[in-house]
DNA sequence: CGAGAAACGAAGGGGGTCCTGCGCTAAAGT
DNA sequence: ACTTTAGCGCAGGACCCCCTTCGTTTCTCG
């Protein structure tokens, strides 16, 4: 239930470290989890009274840790975020196209069942800087070594790649197959024409 | 000012009819604009207090025309609507695929300047359902005239497209050119492959 | 085990939204 | 011109949210 119990959380100069006392360390985990549910069903403007809520934990608790909504959603976040960027570097392996392609399928897996991802690349939430900085990094050596094997087409941008996919995150599919077929139809479009 | 002083507006069986008395029927048309503007702004979550203050109309006279925020934005949305799919029977002479463009292109050029619009399409809103109908009626014949010609996947359903196309107004593009890009991807990855 | 400090929750102020009841105003119709 | 009545705004109840203050509990460490 605690958010894997990492040591520490990454340096990021923003997220706040967490509590040395036993019960403090309790609600900070209690509040990430339930963070991470409420942001992920209802997007980056979800309440943050209805976290407090759902960690069982006092609304001052929250805004102890987390004095700002921001801290709170990049604390949730960059989790996430650093799991996709870890992912791009195994991804070296692969044929280049093969290797875009599979990114650009977990980025969407990744934001569709996290609205908040969504909603921070939809809306270049400034909020976002430090994650957006790291999808950046690496997804756009992805893209750029499709381009130079000829596979993706040249004439577009990491950033266009990204609002194209994640706009297929956006919307809420009722079947799976569906957002699959649609996810397809969008990575024909990044593909380069013979 | 006046939205278009039309005779009396589609007969949808739901929508309010413009009422009798002179100073009814300016505020009725006063609370369809603001609210053309504000969902256009804001979303179809947009505050009714707030549509009713620019309308420069107590919160309950919205409410006595409106008896729910559907009823409001049904009435609004029609006429776009209704517009999107006249449109589609002006494309009838074009060849095959430029009509399925030209029509794809129009419908994004009308949901980014109108994010209810894409609210509606991106979460299945019931509040839509009229207006989801008149889309399909419109859009699905030019796709499939388009795929019969072999010039669109034929893998793909209409609804698939429309999620596609959809998503490329969801993100708030900071130059139009990027938006142009993008969408371009989205209409290649529509067109058949060679 | 017993301070002292750290963290906690209750409560409340300020603001916003949705929606309704009610007495008054001004348009319609004779 | 005068009555009728449709339509109006005011004001307020019932929520919900953001954020802060403050007295109390509970952990930690000597």
């Amino acid at each position: 239930m605690a958010t894997t119990e990492s040591g520490g959380r990454a340096e990021t100069g923003f997220t706040v470290s967490r509590p040395a006392r036993a019960d403090a360390r309790r609600n900070f985990d209690a509040l990430l989890d339930a963070a991470r549910e409420v942001f992920a069903a209802e997007g980056a403007g979800a309440s943050l009274e209805g976290i407090a809520r759902r960690a069982g934990v006092n609304i001052a608790t929250l805004y102890r840790n987390f004095p700002t909504r921001q801290h709170l959603f990049e604390a949730v976040y960059l989790d996430e975020v650093e799991a996709l960027a870890r992912m791009a570097a195994d991804l070296d392996s692969l044929e280049p196209w093969d290797a875009l392609e599979s990114w650009l399928r977990q980025f969407v897996s990744y934001a569709t069942t996290k609205k908040a991802l969504y909603d921070a690349i939809a809306h270049r939430a400034e909020m976002f800087v430090t994650g957006r900085e790291m999808i950046h990094a690496a997804g756009r050596p992805l893209l750029e070594r499709a381009q130079s094997a000829g596979r993706a087409r040249a004439d577009v941008s990491f950033d266009d790649v990204l609002f194209l996919v994640n706009g297929v995150s956006g919307a809420n599919f009722v079947q799976e197959a569906q957002q699959d077929r649609v996810l397809a139809m969008a990575l024909d479009g990044i593909k380069a024409r013979k």
